[in-house]
RNA sequence: CGGGGUGUGGCGCAGUUGGUAGCGCGCUAGCAUGGGGUGCUAGAGGUCGUGAGUUCGAAUCUCGCCACUCCGACCA
């Protein structure tokens, strides 16, 4: 009798959490809003993190490094970026303690506060514009084009394991360069990089678009976001990349001498994402059964299971199963040999199930007489014997199918839940009863989203980006509108 | 911060009108078993979140506090 997990149908939170746990992928620490990542999340992280970085390089970056702690006089030079901000910021105000006089604690000494408070960076784009204030005087500093990998703190009000804590790791891009379309073609660029790796490796399909007013980065002139569809038909937003205009550059002096001699302030982008794509990955594609993971950024992406009778019985197994496996590795292929003893085959099976090896291998004695072993895929549990002679290949083979199944799974989910609407009550309807992205035409006003806020609580994802220019009529206020946008409920 | 829920061996839970704590999984040992979480036998493991109150007697009733969780408010 197999342990279900909650069915995903009933209860979303409580499938999610136990997907979370029982996969060893995190937990919920001691500290408020903080989780612990464990190895096995640790390592599908990692793939995530090589994978973007190479991204990175190959795009031109460098990596980085700046401080955790970002004096308060800082955060407050570019005004729409600290009024974002302030609400969530975990501040510093003393840098000793002492034993407590009246009891056996310690307390805060009241004589070490500190004469300017220190903020626990939500983002750097402060201290980094005032270090680039250093790094940037001629044309010739530019474009500069750096990434740093960092945990920032944000104090939710509310968080959830992966998707909202209050801290979290990411990669957070921040550039400079002599023009605005320049910049431009980099937050463009960027996002690109963005949808390519969620689509590639992810097998998340993600749309394109560009942020309203109402939901753009505090400090940008424009937000562009990959969102992405998870399998409870809410949207997530998966990664963002900002135009930032002269923003910071002004609020940092950051000023640059151009081939003519005349001195003007450089135009920024920036971009991030973060452990909140874990969440994505675990939202989109898993099962009842557990994770469900795209062979691309599985940590182990064959996993071999000897079936046997006695030590006799191993023994004759022993050989062939280091055999397929020194074969698979060779090629390249993550492989896990699980002999040993301390579970049966079927717990094994499960196990692994649970964690998202995308294809197990079992051998056992009959195999052996017959030359063949069994395979079974994670995404759809189909079960076949294969001969062993030739396995490596078709394993490669077998595992960019499944990559493209689980791509192509996904994507038939979004396609049949973005329903296009004409009317608000139809798109009332949609939202309550099927879910998904709507795709409605809006006046373009930041009330009129306030208000389909309020009634519904959707907002508008995006602009996508290849949305077709539509005349047609605001769904809420019946004024005039040139094209479709997004809209869902969101994490 | 508001509203609901839950705190009982490592995990998941039961515990009736108050009578001194139990089940499943896991763990330990042994034997069998091994192609989908294997079976049997024998064990170990709990100040019932916490503080007070009511009572001859509290996991159970009352009040306070704490933690977790869900729904809101908040959320690049």
């Amino acid at each position: 009798m197999a342990k279900g997990i909650t069915p995903r149908s009933e209860d979303y939170s409580a499938w999610y959490n136990d997907i979370v746990k029982r996969a060893e992928l995190a937990e919920n620490s001691p500290v408020r809003g903080c989780m612990v990542i464990k190895p096995y999340g640790y390592a599908i992280w990692e793939k995530i993190q090589q994978t973007l970085d190479g991204m990175f390089k190959e795009t031109g970056h460098q990596n980085a490094y700046f401080p955790l702690f970002i004096p308060k006089s800082f955060l407050s030079r570019e005004a729409s970026h600290v009024e974002g901000f302030a609400k969530e910021c975990a501040v510093v105000t003393h840098y000793r303690l002492k034993n407590d006089p009246n009891g056996g604690g310690v307390i805060v000494d009241p004589d070490a506060k500190l004469e300017e408070e220190l903020i626990v960076r939500p983002t750097s784009e402060t201290v980094i514009w005032s270090t680039y204030k250093n790094w940037i005087q001629s044309y010739r500093d530019l474009p500069l084009l750096v990434n740093q990998w960092a945990n920032v703190v944000r104090w939710e009000m509310r968080t959830r394991l992966f998707l909202r804590t209050t801290e979290f790791l990411w990669q957070e891009g921040h550039t400079a360069h002599s023009t605005a379309q320049e910049a431009v073609e980099e937050t463009v660029t960027m996002l690109n990089v963005y949808s390519t790796f969620a689509e590639e490796w992810m097998a998340l399909p993600v749309v394109k678009g560009v942020k309203t007013e109402n939901e753009r980065f505090a400090g940008a002139v424009d937000t562009y976001c990959i969102e992405a569809l998870m399998q409870d038909g809410k949207a997530l937003q998966a990664g963002t990349s900002h135009y930032l205009g002269q923003n910071f550059a002004k609020a940092f002096e950051v000023k640059f001498t151009d081939k003519s001699g005349v001195q003007e302030y450089v135009y920024g982008t920036s971009w991030g994402v973060s452990t909140r794509l874990m969440g994505a990955l675990i939202m989109a594609h898993s099962d009842d059964d557990g994770l469900v993971l795209p062979p691309k950024l599985a940590p182990i992406q064959v996993v071999i299971i000897p079936i046997y009778k006695g030590p006799n019985e191993m023994e004759a197994l022993k050989a062939k199963c280091a055999e397929l496996r020194n074969s698979l590795k060779k090629a390249g292929i993550s492989v896990k040999l699980d002999d040993s003893d301390n579970q049966t085959p079927g717990w094994k099976f499960a196990e692994y199930e649970l964690k998202g090896v995308p294809v197990r291998i079992a051998i056992g004695p009959r195999d052996l007489a017959n030359g063949t072993c069994e395979i079974v895929r994670r995404d759809n549990r189909s079960k076949q014997f294969i001969p062993t002679e030739g396995l490596t290949e078709y394993v490669a083979n077998l595992l960019e199918e499944i990559q493209q199944a689980v791509y192509d799974r996904a994507f038939a989910y979004r396609a049949a839940h973005t329903t296009p609407v004409n009317t608000w009550d139809e798109f009332k309807d949609v939202l309550e009863n099927k879910t998904g992205f709507v795709l409605a035409h809006w006046d373009g006003t930041s009330e009129t989203e306030e208000k389909i806020k309020e009634a519904t609580k959707a907002t508008i994802r995006c602009i996508p980006m290849d949305a077709e220019a539509e005349e047609g009529t605001c769904i809420f206020s019946g004024k005039p509108s040139s094209r479709r946008v997004m809209f869902a409920k969101a994490y």
